[in-house]
DNA sequence: CGCACAATTGACACCAATCAACCCGCGTGG
DNA sequence: CCACGCGGGTTGATTGGTGTCAATTGTGCG
């Protein structure tokens, strides 16, 4: 989402090049951490998409996150230390990792530097209090809107997405963890989507026909992700 | 939840109570911070308890946290400084502010206690994603029996609950609010839950007949809430 | 006394889960 | 080459959970 080089002075850029570990490579469907772990360092997004998820006892699984190039996965996993729920890739991933010994260096000398990743951390839990606005409180079909309107915007901060379009190479079954819903019900509520013209999604890319429908659809107000700068 | 003087060195504790700015009242139902405020503070629940909640276009609302004395309620206003939420004293509230300058300046001298800081809010953002999880996940009845089981665990690290007991003042309609049903189906899974015979709920206390029971019935596992001590 | 609010109950409609198929494209092994 | 399995997507039928509407009770308070 937001780049971790926004509004970092050139010291601050090279100590978080520093700081960075060693790059790793995930095939789809594989973890990249997992609840329990005490990972010892956290993991940056390069390419690739992936999730947040917890599983119940019954098998269900919620996916909690969805996340793309630029962001951070496990970043709480530094003052945290245990992680409380899993990650996986979506897609092959291509991460890098930020030792926590390297992430503590960073807070001791530089402040300004450690609120932008501090910063990081509250965007995630801003969005989550979103999606809980949105499985409480609205439809199905609102619902999917919604998370189709949140998912363009991140990829177009991140620089992923084209006018009208963004990739989002979930299965239905994974979008429909995301919701909260099952797969026939997230199959019928996209079809339901598509008939109302407001977007297709083939081939993992979601290409939007009539924006300012489907953010009425989805009640989409962009506030939540915070596009203005961090205060210095 | 976790006081903020946990794990804090003398001098930190000295520069906490220093960043401590004015003593505040809120009347029950009154909001403490309102959505699209920039506080210029940060909020600590000192007496009372606070919900964050949203709005949605139907008048629909979803309490999206609850919080007790000790709690910081808009702690990531500071670095976020737009509230993207509403928070609203349930019941008669005392809380103290904390300038954002005066954070400001606990983060450029007092890194360590940043990351306290910092880890308050991500103690929310699990707590966030849990909830999640029980939304999507869970059945009612399954989602109430681990709001109560977490509400006990909350109130115990905040020394505010008995043996078997907690104070949880609110009415009906906000607990419904809070796990995203209707009222009068929160009235009914609440007397299902009573019917267990795990729990009664009578005049803003709760009180646990069957922990072992409740925590079976709600899948609920405190991992998520961090009861662990935060790394120096 | 009258009123507002919280809790409760009944009847009903509807949204979403479940169960069970089926289609399709693709890769694999006989 | 073809049969087969498999994962992803789709559809129909049915069940069940949850929301909505409406009404009642009890309580505290002006």
């Amino acid at each position: 989402m937001v780049s971790v080089r926004d509004d970092l002075s050139d010291a601050e850029h090279n100590a978080i090049l520093a700081a960075a570990g060693a790059s790793r490579r995930f095939a789809a469907g594989k973890d990249i951490v997992t609840q329990g772990d005490r990972p010892g360092f956290s993991t940056l997004v390069v390419k690739g998409m992936t999730a947040r998820y917890s599983t119940v006892e019954d098998g269900g699984r919620q996916i909690t996150g969805l996340h793309i190039a630029g962001d951070f996965v496990d970043l709480h996993s530094f003052p945290l230390q245990l992680m409380d729920h899993s990650v996986t890739a979506i897609t092959p991933c291509e991460v890098v990792t930020f030792p926590h010994q390297q992430l503590m260096h960073i807070t001791e000398n530089y402040p300004h530097l450690t609120r932008v990743l501090w910063l990081l951390t509250l965007l995630d839990g801003a969005i989550h209090r979103q999606w809980m606005v949105t499985k409480g409180r609205l439809t199905a079909d609102e619902q999917m809107a919604h998370l189709f309107c949140e998912q363009f915007v991140r990829a177009q901060m991140a620089g992923l997405a084209n006018a009208q379009s963004y990739p989002f190479p979930l299965t239905q079954a994974q979008f429909g963890d995301a919701l909260g819903l099952s797969i026939v019900h997230t199959n019928r509520t996209l079809q339901r989507l598509r008939r109302t013209g407001a977007l297709e999604w083939e081939d993992g890319v979601v290409e939007i026909f009539d924006w300012p429908q489907l953010r009425e659809l989805g009640q989409f107000d962009p506030t939540y992700l915070h596009l203005e700068k961090l205060r210095r």
